[in-house]
Order: structure tokens, then C-alpha cells, then sequence
RNA sequence: CGCGGGGUGGAGCAGUCUGGAAGCUCGUCGGGCUCAUAACCCGAAGGUCGUAGGUUCAAAUCCUACCCCCGCAACCA
């Protein structure tokens, strides 16, 4: 019989950077499914990648020095890595700089176009000179940027648009007629009420402003914006054609099983997606999952804290299976879960060492200890054992019911009943008892043999998700796959196996203290120069008495021509405010001699606006301006910082007319 | 009114769509056991389900208002 197709693909990574353990996430999920699927007899194809182009890309390159290109091949490098890394077995991992993507992404703009489906038209609106952002009438306030506060022109800029419009109503139709298409189904709703039912506004799909992108190719001073070279990777990836036939293989996995992405990006894969895919006369993918997020605990995410994750960092302390465990299981299906260095530990302790380690590891020992190893069934049946052969049994049916619905912190979770079912089953049986009594030799045997069977279904399960602890467990108690079709017969595992001699620890326990202490010392939090100024005081030593020093990272010297390139004035702060929708800043308008500079600062959390005004400070001013929260700042006021992160701004020390030069 | 998520025993979460005895994991305390990685097994304590109203025979769940956290967005120039 041929196996059934499933082809299922992971957004594409934004390659702007090295992914945190969010992102790594998402991989390791889908990596979970695939597996799993793969297990199910499934002929799976599962696609990753990169998204690499934009303006952001371009700009961070050129800030890098590099071209555009290198910055994404190292960047996509580093993402492959760590997919890698997480021992994450996608068959493909496209980039949106392949040539092949590139060139069918062009035909399809032009095809489209050619349809009438892209229209060439103006990016109309309210246009912010600084902001450099347009607006629609609705945005502004006042009449004004909403951004900046600042007067606003009437502007346009010619701009491709795609008639989203003219599909909305076979989209809405299919949604509503196909529950499964959006996952969690609580997504669905947000959809239809928030863009599908008022009116879906055409789409922009060239910009102008930046080069960085796929080339327009009938107008080439245009490329392609964003979501229709991204999404379309679903597509070239397993070899679609535009204007021809596609690949075998794209006849084959056309259209996808599972596009598995972040919530934030549900409507562009549920509502874009689709209607580009009705323009283009193909059919519609299976289901759109939108998974929820892994956000870091303990509050503050901070530097200063030590806990910026990384999944590289985390797989060094803890092992790549531990951190696919956590991240799978810590993540509720609809709700966002939380990572930090102390979860992780007492997670590791409590399910990995404990549970399942030390089951494998008594298990081993016992067999070892009792009959030099060898595993025999000898069906020496008391009822006590019908209990845990039930839930050996029912747990294959439950993982795959869970993982079925995508559930798959819940299908771990019914693996890890098993685990501890039989935990239990050895305190109910306290084989070392049987063991002092010659004539229950054969119940103590057939006690074991329950315990290896149950433990090698467990484990064969724990495959799609912890693959090499899958292995090493089997391995070590000496038993086959027997794959999951046949998992609904117990007694498998073959009488008179050995088990290794040496169990080696699958997973240690780890001391919360000392790991905390490690990873502080790989983030040095800020505190440490603190705990020296007040933690040391002894009275008796003068030295003790002189005030807290700081050292900070030293700078390469530079010349006097360096430092005469930058001006310092002194500045008069007349007027100050809060930048509304901003946590950090505080926006004053600085009177440098006869003219007033506006100068954004992150000050709020240590000065009042109203404090602020009449301050003569320290400015750079012939900083190039930049804007902060949309506002354009022209300079920069200057404070000290200790080591806390307070802040005292710099003022002259004896009275200074306003706009006196610093040097 | 920028967007979004959340508030359920000490911690992390499920349950909310589809109203019907407050559940899971960890931690704590007490007990058991000794094969094992100070582990494992049993038991217990601990909750006004953010607040205030409303609907209902019945509300964590539905409705209204409010409070508080958090993430993102363009935020330490």
C-alpha cells in the first residue's frame, strides 16, 4: 500500500539574527510532528528555511559592513545551526535568495499582474516627512502624525497593489466550511471579525524605498514586498512552476498538511496565503496551526539577570533532549509558556533524573543484581500486573489521539503516566522482597519482564520527541522498535534479552545552585559591583572608607582629531515631556546658544519632564539626528552611570550661558 | 483609545468555546520502602478561580464595567 503524503513546513525564519529559544521552538514542534507522523507510516516532507530579504536586512548589513548577501548567508548559517543542533530532521531548508524561489516569485508578480490581480497603483495618505511613514486619515490624531505630533502632507508613491477584495468572499466560505483550517479554532473568529467581515483592504506588494528584495522584473525599480516572496516558499520549495506543470513532487505534496506557525502571523497564513493560492488556481493548505509563545520568566527579561536564552547555551548545560523536553512540554497549546534557567532545572531534576533516568536505571540495576541480566518472561501472572499492562497499552492510543490535535505537551505528558505507572508497579511488587524468597524466582522474572516491556513501549514512543534518549533507552535495555502499528500487543519484548551491564545516567540531577552559579558567571550580572561597595564593610581598613569605583570595558584610544570631531555644548533645557506610548523617554526641546534642539533621551525612570526644565546639561550636538518612538532627536544629553543604572545628567559645575562650547 | 496575551492553593499550568461537585506537575509537611540518580510509593495541608455588578436552579466558565501584570511594535542617541 502506498504510504499517505504529509508535507508540512515551519514559517521561515526572519534572518536577522541569531533565533532565541522562541524561535527554536517552532523547529523543535514541528520537528516533534514530523517524527511522529513519520512513525504513523506517513511519507513526510517537512520544509524550513529563511526569510531574506527587506529593507531591515539591507540596513543591517550595511551597518555590518557586509553586502546584503553575506549578512544572510552567515545569518541563515547560524539558523541552520542551531536546527542542527536541536537534532531537528527537516528534508529541506529553503532560503528566499535561492535562485530557484527568486524566479518563480517573479513569474507569479507577473502572472498576477497579467491576471489583473496586481494593479499598479499609489500608496496614498497622510505622509509624516520625518517619520518617513505614511498614514491613513483614521490613524492621525488631530489631524497630525499620531507618531510625532507633527504636521502632515497628502503624499503618494507608486506602489503594486493585489486586489484582495475579489477573493474574499470564497475565502470566507471556505473557512466556514472547513472548522480545521485554523487552529487553536479561538484564531478563527479573530480572523473573521477583525479582517475578513469589515472589508479586506488590498495589499501592497512592491515597495520603492529599498532594494534589498526580488526585482519587479517587467519594473525593476520596484521589488517585491514581503509576504509574497515569504509565503510563497511553500510552494517553490517542493518545486511549483508557475505557467507549468511544477514537479512530481509538487503534484504530489501540493497542496500542504500543516503550515505550523507563530500566533503573530496567522493572518498573513490564513488570509493572505489562501487568496494568493485562488489567484494562482491552486488549492488551499489542510490546516494553519498558530502556536502560542515561549516567553522568558523571572519577570524582566535583562542582561543584567543572566537569563537571555539561547538554545546553544541552554543544550550545553542541559543536552539537547532535555531542552526539546522542556520546550515541548512547558508549552500549552493555546496559551504562552514560560522558559528560565530555574524551571528548566527542576523540570530536568524532577521528570528526566527521577521519573524516567532512575526508572531506566532501577530497572536495569534489578535485572542486573537478580538474573545477571537477562530479561525472561515466565508468566508467572498476578493481577496487579493487568493494571500496568492497560496503561501500556492505552498509552500509544492516547499519545496519538493527542497528537492528533496537535497536543504535543499533552501526548508527552500521557507518555510520562506510563513512566510513572510503572514506578508504582515496582513499589507494588518490591521485587527486592521477592528476591530473598528462592521460591518467587520466576514471579521476580516475570515482574521485570513486565517492566522492560512497558519501559521499551514508553520509550519507542518518546521518538518524535527526545529521538537520541529514545534510543539510548532501548539500547540499553536491549529491546527492538516494534513500531506503532504493533503497539497493541504487550509481551513484544523478547524473552532472554540481556540488558547492558552498565547502565550509563540518562539524565543527571542537577544542583539548582550551582547551575544559577554557572550561568552567572557566563552573564555577569550588573549587581557585582554592589555587593563590593556595601558587602565589604570593614571598619578597621582606611581603603575600606573610599567610595565605590567602577571599571568598565576600555575602548580602543583614539586621536585628538577623533575627539575634535565631536562638538559638546552646554544646553538649556526650556521645555520637556513625556513621549506618550513610551516607557523610557522624555522629550526636551534644548536652547544650544540661539537655537533649540529637540533631543530624546531614555531619562523618564530617573527625571520628571517637570524636573528637567531649567537644567543646563552636557549635549553632543552634531549627533546625526535619529528618531526614538517615531520622534527625531537631534543630539544627545549626557549623564553618568553607576552601576545600577541610575543616571545623573552632566551639568557645568559653575553657572554657563547657554550654548558655551565643551572641551 | 497602537496591537496582542494573561490574572485559578507557594511556583508553573489545564479547565473557559459547549455553565453542572476546583484538577495536573513541582514544591512543602507526615508516613512507607531500600532495587535506584538524597530516588521511588502513599497520604495531608494549602485556593473568596484579579475586583465589582448582572444573567441562571446552577458561573472559573456567559454578559457589563473596572483594576493589575506581561509581550510586541519604532524606545537607553
Amino acid at each position: 500500500m502506498e504510504k499517505k503524503k504529509y508535507y508540512m513546513t515551519t514559517a521561515i525564519a526572519y534572518a536577522s539574527g541569531k533565533p532565541h529559544i522562541g524561535n527554536t521552538y517552532e523547529i523543535v514542534l514541528a520537528d516533534s510532528i514530523a517524527r511522529f507522523k513519520r512513525a504513523q507510516g506517513y511519507d513526510v516532507f517537512f520544509q524550513t528555511g529563511t526569510d531574506e530579504h527587506g529593507q531591515k536586512i539591507e540596513l543591517k548589513a550595511k551597518d555590518a559592513g557586509v553586502t546584503p548577501q553575506q549578512f544572510v548567508d552567515a545569518a541563515a548559517g547560524e539558523i541552520k545551526r542551531i536546527w542542527d543542533l536541536m537534532n531537528t530532521s527537516y528534508d529541506k531548508f529553503i532560503r528566499t535568495t535561492d535562485d530557484y524561489h527568486e524566479k518563480q516569485v517573479q513569474k507569479i508578480f507577473k502572472k498576477l499582474y497579467e491576471k489583473g490581480d496586481i494593479y499598479k497603483g499609489y500608496y496614498e495618505g497622510m505622509y509624516c516627512t520625518p517619520c518617513e511613514s505614511f498614514f491613513t486619515e483614521s490613524q492621525l490624531v488631530d489631524g497630525k502624525c499620531p507618531d510625532c505630533g507633527r504636521p502632515v502632507t497628502p503624499a503618494r508613491e507608486e506602489a503594486y497593489f493585489f486586489k484582495m477584495s475579489k477573493y474574499a468572499d470564497r475565502l470566507i466560505e471556505h473557512i466556514n466550511t472547513h472548522p480545521e483550517f485554523i487552529q487553536p479554532v479561538s484564531r478563527k473568529n479573530e480572523m473573521m471579525n477583525n479582517f475578513l467581515l469589515p472589508g479586506l483592504q488590498d495589499l501592497c506588494v512592491s515597495r520603492t524605498s529599498f532594494s534589498w528584495g526580488i526585482p519587479v522584473d517587467f519594473d525593476p525599480k520596484h521589488v517585491t514586498y514581503v509576504w509574497l516572496d515569504a509565503l510563497t516558499n511553500y510552494i517553490t520549495g517542493v518545486g511549483y512552476d508557475c505557467g507549468g506543470e511544477g514537479t512530481e513532487q509538487f503534484k504530489k505534496d501540493w497542496p500542504a498538511d500543516l503550515h505550523l506557525i507563530g500566533k503573530d502571523i496567522i493572518r498573513f497564513h490564513t488570509i493572505y496565503w489562501p487568496i494568493f493560492l485562488m489567484a494562482l488556481d491552486l488549492p488551499l493548505p489542510k490546516q494553519v496551526f498558530g502556536h502560542p509563545w515561549l516567553l522568558q520568566g523571572d519577570g524582566k527579561m535583562s542582561k543584567s539577570k543572566g537569563n537571555v536564552l539561547y538554545a546553544d547555551e541552554l543544550a550545553d548545560f542541559f543536552g539537547v533532549d532535555a531542552v526539546r523536553y522542556f520546550v515541548l512540554h512547558e508549552m500549552p497549546f493555546e496559551n504562552d509558556g514560560v522558559i528560565s534557567w530555574e524551571l528548566m532545572v527542576e523540570r530536568l531534576n524532577s521528570d528526566l533524573a527521577n521519573t524516567l533516568g532512575n526508572l531506566v536505571n532501577r530497572t536495569i540495576s534489578m535485572s542486573n543484581k537478580y538474573f545477571g541480566g537477562e530479561v525472561r518472561s515466565t508468566g508467572v501472572f498476578e493481577p496487579v500486573d493487568e493494571e500496568l499492562r492497560l496503561v501500556a497499552l492505552d498509552t500509544p492510543k492516547k499519545v496519538e489521539a493527542k497528537m492528533e490535535e496537535l497536543r504535543v505537551a499533552d501526548a508527552m505528558t500521557e507518555i510520562f503516566t506510563l513512566f510513572k505507572r510503572c514506578n508504582k508497579y515496582i513499589d507494588e511488587t518490591m521485587p527486592w522482597a521477592l528476591a530473598k524468597d528462592e521460591t518467587k524466582k520466576d514471579r521476580l522474572a516475570e515482574v521485570l519482564y513486565n517492566l522492560v516491556e512497558s519501559i521499551a513501549i514508553g520509550a519507542e514512543l518518546l521518538e518524535a520527541f527526545m529521538p537520541e534518549t529514545a534510543d539510548k533507552i532501548l539500547a540499553q535495555l536491549n529491546a527492538q522498535k516494534r513500531g506503532l502499528d504493533a503497539m497493541d500487543t504487550y509481551g513484544q519484548h523478547v524473552s532472554g534479552c540481556r540488558v547492558t551491564e552498565k547502565p550509563e545516567i540518562l539524565f543527571a540531577r542537577l544542583d539548582m545552585k550551582e547551575v544559577l552559579d554557572k550561568v552567572e558567571k557566563l552573564h555577569p550580572p550588573v549587581e557585582e559591583a554592589e555587593d563590593k561597595a556595601s558587602g565589604n564593610g570593614n571598619e578597621t581598613g582606611d581603603e575600606s572608607q573610599e567610595e565605590a569605583v567602577i571599571d568598565i570595558e576600555p575602548k580602543p584610544e583614539i586621536t585628538f582629531d577623533d575627539f575634535e570631531k565631536l562638538q559638546f555644548q552646554v544646553g538649556e533645557i526650556i521645555a520637556c515631556e513625556e513621549v506618550k506610548k513610551s516607557r523610557k523617554l522624555l522629550c526636551s526641546q534644548v536652547k544650544i546658544g540661539s537655537q533649540v534642539k529637540q533631543i530624546v533621551s531614555g531619562i523618564k525612570a530617573h527625571y520628571t519632564a517637570q524636573e528637567m526644565v531649567g537644567k543646563k546639561v552636557m549635549v553632543l550636538v552634531n549627533l546625526k539626528p535619529a528618531k526614538l518612538a517615531g520622534i527625531v532627536s537631534e543630539g544627545m544629553l549626557l549623564c553618568a552611570e553607576d552601576e545600577n543604572g541610575e543616571l545623573a545628567l552632566m551639568t557645568p559645575e559653575k553657572p554657563m550661558p547657554s550654548g558655551a562650547e565643551i572641551c
